[in-house]
DNA sequence: TGTGGATTTCGAACAGCATTCGAAATCCGT
DNA sequence: ACGGATTTCGAATGCTGTTCGAAATCCACA
């Protein structure tokens, strides 16, 4: 693989980014206007990722990777903080969230590239599903459980775990589904202050970890 | 409109709600096969229907009438039980989430029609949003704001509003991210017995409506 | 600096898709 | 039984992602 094949390569990935924030829906997205974008023609793309998928699923990983790297920064901060002391509740709950929270309000994120990405793959089945495990990427979160753990240890890995997903559920609606958030709240909160959000999510969430709940 | 055009068009909706159940993906449903399966042409799609789309929105919109049927007659029923008094919050959040999760649960079930449709509206654009209208229908999800009120007055509607978003995001995590699920918690619950899992939600659900939280 | 093999780019061709449209067929009130 | 409206059909259109062989480019080595 010579230095011209990386190049091209990356203008690929770079255009598809591009495209993909820009895009309202998938199905505007070509391999066409990929190429073009790219000062490419679409052969580059089987021929450098296999196929457009795989194109996607590549720019989905490097976006996803900026963010995980983002989420365990703000986790990092956290359990410093306090070290050795358990770190707050709030604190980690908001690592979790924020984050995602944050990107989805910022017009100048790739978050798109992830909500496409997510719907991309419930629309294409591929027998070795390449994106679900970037999707249920679990592994990343997994490192969020000791700490819980730490702050509720009188839940066990199942019942963490267990509200882990539900903090999920609430994160992925709130970035996804956006509009359906604002005519439930009848407008009632301004969904662009990513920190108002952010901290009515911790409301919502902390009391799960805690006791007598 | 004659009797024939109407056993047509129902006969596609019927072979497009099978096939919709039986794909694993979307793109495996093409206009030929919904044609085939109902004894017709693709071009019967496009008389009927306009498209394939707007096919797809219809049958979505028959499965979604009896999904939120199932789940108003739980929410009338809560209601009944207490009246005049207000209605047992587990009960509310039971048919808030129940239907949704058995449906999920059970494999003869038409719950995968919505799952393929709530990511088809992500990733084909229509300018009039059809589906934005069923996906993000809130409407019938507001009857559950005022009984809601009844349990927990302390809370205005907004409060009420953003905590019922918090439980569908919930919900559909669970309905729809069920490999997350089982890995988050280490295959430690039985994701099959729809029951305890309602259970489970109502666990972390129901202290969002609860004072002292 | 020139050459040969590997790497990369390109453009034409292919199969699949949803959709369009005019003609044929069918229905149904008269 | 007729005739206008409704419905069905099949070929054609333009789009899609992908394939493939040939052309072009690069790069190490002489």
């Amino acid at each position: 693989m010579s230095n011209r094949a990386n190049v091209t390569a990356r203008r690929l990935m770079d255009a598809c980014e591009t495209l993909l924030c820009e895009a309202d829906a998938l199905e505007e997205l070509t391999a066409r206007k990929i190429a073009v974008q790219a000062q490419a023609t679409p052969s580059a793309i089987a021929y450098h990722f296999g196929s457009q998928e795989e194109l996607i699923t590549a720019v989905a990983e490097r976006v996803y990777r900026r963010l995980n790297a983002e989420r365990l920064t703000l986790l990092q901060k956290a359990v410093d903080r306090r070290a050795p002391k358990p770190p707050e509740l709030e604190e980690v709950i908001a690592a979790l969230v924020g984050p995602s929270i944050r990107w989805a309000t910022d017009p100048n994120s790739s978050y798109p590239v992830l909500a496409h990405f997510t719907s991309m793959a419930h629309t294409h089945r591929d027998g070795a599903s390449h994106y679900r495990r970037i999707i249920e990427d679990v592994e990343h979160h997994r490192v969020f459980i000791p700490q819980l753990r730490r702050i509720a240890p009188w839940l066990d890995d199942v019942e963490i775990g267990w509200r882990m997903n539900c903090a999920l559920g609430i994160r992925s609606q709130v970035t996804r589904s956006r509009h359906r958030t604002e005519l439930l709240t009848n407008y009632g909160m301004d969904l662009d202050d990513a920190d108002l959000v952010i901290a009515r999510m911790v409301d919502v969430i902390a009391p799960m970890f805690r006791r007598g709940c």
